[in-house]
RNA sequence: GGCCCCAUCGUCUAACGGUUAGGACAACGGGUUUUCAAUCCGUUAACGGGAGUUCAACUCUCCCUGGGGCUGCCA
């Protein structure tokens, strides 16, 4: 299926957005069909520079990359490919006002010459009088020779579709099942604005006919617009494709998703450090259920498992603790060498000593099962590269039952105890078993051991197990840190 | 106001006439553990209401209620 994925460049792009890619993405990938990306720059005025190469960027960062449409070169230039461009809708104005013309010769759509303040008045007055606010239809009743005039006189006008209102329109999305309008309830849209630019009711029409899109996947607020859409599909006497829309993300309050209650924007949660993987995953969810119980799915497993029919109607509010939950699934999921590599760089940006550490794929390996974010891997290998301060409070823990009269009696049992370990035997299990011995020998609990020497080799409240921590930061350094305390 | 859509735990959802209404996140409790994570086990928690169809409704129909979307020369 040839599916597609119609962004406008109007702002960074938006989780919502993304998943609709997704889903669009998803079917071209199952059907071993094709993803279009086109860019919708309809609105002169509100786009948004940068906007295009942000929303390309992305996709192509979380893996979506379209197969045909708009790309970015490899100079990192917005060019195009594929045999339906173009694929900017500001590059096609010609095609829209081809059919356009189409429409207005078939009496299917009209010239509008009304001002935006009139349209304002008539609306105010609709409301008043608690009636629908549409179009009432004022320029469609001018006389030929009027319309003609005006138009020759160079006067501002739109073009309008003319809705037949006696008709009923039915479609059977593939969402939402069967669905119907009836035309009096439908405005008379305009198609052409009087910048010669289209609307998206009109482009849509066009570029997807065009385009040979099969399906067109987009959010639910588009539901109400479809009857236009059908209409001039059968205006131009085309097929319409399928439509799927996609239920709508939805604020804690299950108001639709916004900037103003979120972060919507999927650079925010790429730059906090999400992992494309637990965004994908978490979005795909979102709407979509597997009718399994499986909860972590790769991009490649979602290709296998996803269908249409099993996205649900109803809203679903972006929660980010399910969010959260799988981007630690996820982070756990990573090769550890994959892992390195990509905490490495920030680690080093903070302690260079890192980049020749030949010891760091042992010791990031500790932080791999309980970090959350990247950007948490500099502090917490910290240790490592820094002498920690490490203060009396830390290591006199009520709760391990060690009194602060206590701790130079401990710290010089541990300090004695690892002294013992040779160089060379130097290992987790050598520390262990010296450690172990102290602690039977001596008659403590584990916890008042392991808990000086862990918070006198860290200076912290909580990191990896002390023994782990001790072997790699070798028996030298251990040592001096313990005397350092002590 | 008009049109359209939707409705199962707090959240994401399973159920396609017959289930003790299942799973996941969160919350809470516990196990493991030197800490924090991770991990394991368990607990609390839902069919919005009313008619109807049926031997039998979360499932089908209708009404109500509630929520949402749209109502732009925005998309």
């Amino acid at each position: 299926m040839r599916t597609r994925f119609p962004p406008s460049p109007t702002g960074l792009l938006h989780v919502g957005a993304l998943r609709t890619a997704l889903f669009a993405w998803l079917v071209a990938r199952k059907t071993k069909g094709t993803f279009i990306l086109r860019i919708e720059d309809t609105d002169q005025a509100r786009e948004m520079a940068g906007a295009t190469e942000n929303i390309i960027r992305t996709l192509v960062a979380v893996g979506l990359k379209p197969d045909e449409g708009v790309h970015l070169d490899q100079n990192g230039e917005i060019c195009e490919r594929g045999p339906f461009g173009p694929y900017h809708q500001s590059d096609r104005l010609d095609l829209y006002r081809q059919y356009a013309d189409q429409l207005l010769a078939g009496g299917q759509a009209y010239p509008c010459f009304c001002t935006a303040e009139r349209l304002d008045l008539m609306r105010k007055d609709q409301e008043k009088r608690r009636q629908a606010p549409m179009y009432d239809r004022t320029c469609c009743n001018l006389s030929p020779e009027e319309v003609k005039n005006r138009i020759e006189a160079g006067e501002k006008h739109v073009i309008r579709l003319k809705v037949p209102r006696e008709e009923i329109i039915v479609y059977d999305d593939l969402i939402y099942g069967s669905l119907t309008f009836k035309g009096h309830t439908v405005d008379d849209q305009v198609l052409l604005k009087s910048d010669g630019f289209p609307t998206y009711h009109l482009a849509h029409v066009v570029d997807d006919h065009l385009m040979k899109v099969d399906l067109v996947n987009r959010g639910e607020e588009w539901l109400s617009s479809l009857p236009k859409h059908l209409i001039l599909f059968k205006f131009l006497g085309w097929t319409p494709p399928q439509y799927a829309h996609m239920p709508l993300i939805l604020n804690p309050d299950r108001t639709k998703l916004s900037k103003r209650k979120n972060s919507v924007a999927v650079t925010d949660y790429l730059a906090k450090g999400y992992l494309p993987e637990a965004l994908l995953n978490f979005l795909a969810l979102l709407g979509w259920n597997p009718g399994t119980e499986q909860e972590l799915f790769s991009l490649n497993e979602l290709i296998e498992a996803f269908s249409l029919e099993r996205v649900q109607k109803a809203g679903a509010v972006f929660d980010l603790q399910k969010l959260d939950w799988l981007q630690g699934q996820w982070m756990r999921k990573i090769p550890p060498q994959e892992f390195v590599s990509r905490i490495k760089p920030l680690v080093v940006e903070k302690f260079p000593a890192a980049g020749t550490d030949p010891k760091f794929l042992e010791r990031a390996s500790l932080i791999q099962e309980r970090i959350t974010f990247f950007p948490e891997a500099p502090d917490m290998l910290s240790y490592f590269y820094e002498i920690p301060n490490v203060s009396l409070d830390l290591i006199a823990n009520p709760k391990q039952k060690i009194a602060r009269e206590d701790v130079p009696k401990i710290l010089a049992m541990i300090h004695e105890a690892l002294s013992g370990v040779s160089d060379a035997d130097w290992s987790q299990t050598a520390i262990t078993t010296a450690l172990e011995s102290l602690i039977a020998s001596s008659g403590m609990k584990k916890g008042q051991i392991l808990w000086p020497l862990r918070a006198a080799l860290t200076g912290r409240e909580y990191s990896p197990g002390a023994y782990e921590v001790a072997t790699l930061l070798g028996k030298e350094e251990t040592i001096r840190r313990l005397a350092a305390v002590a």
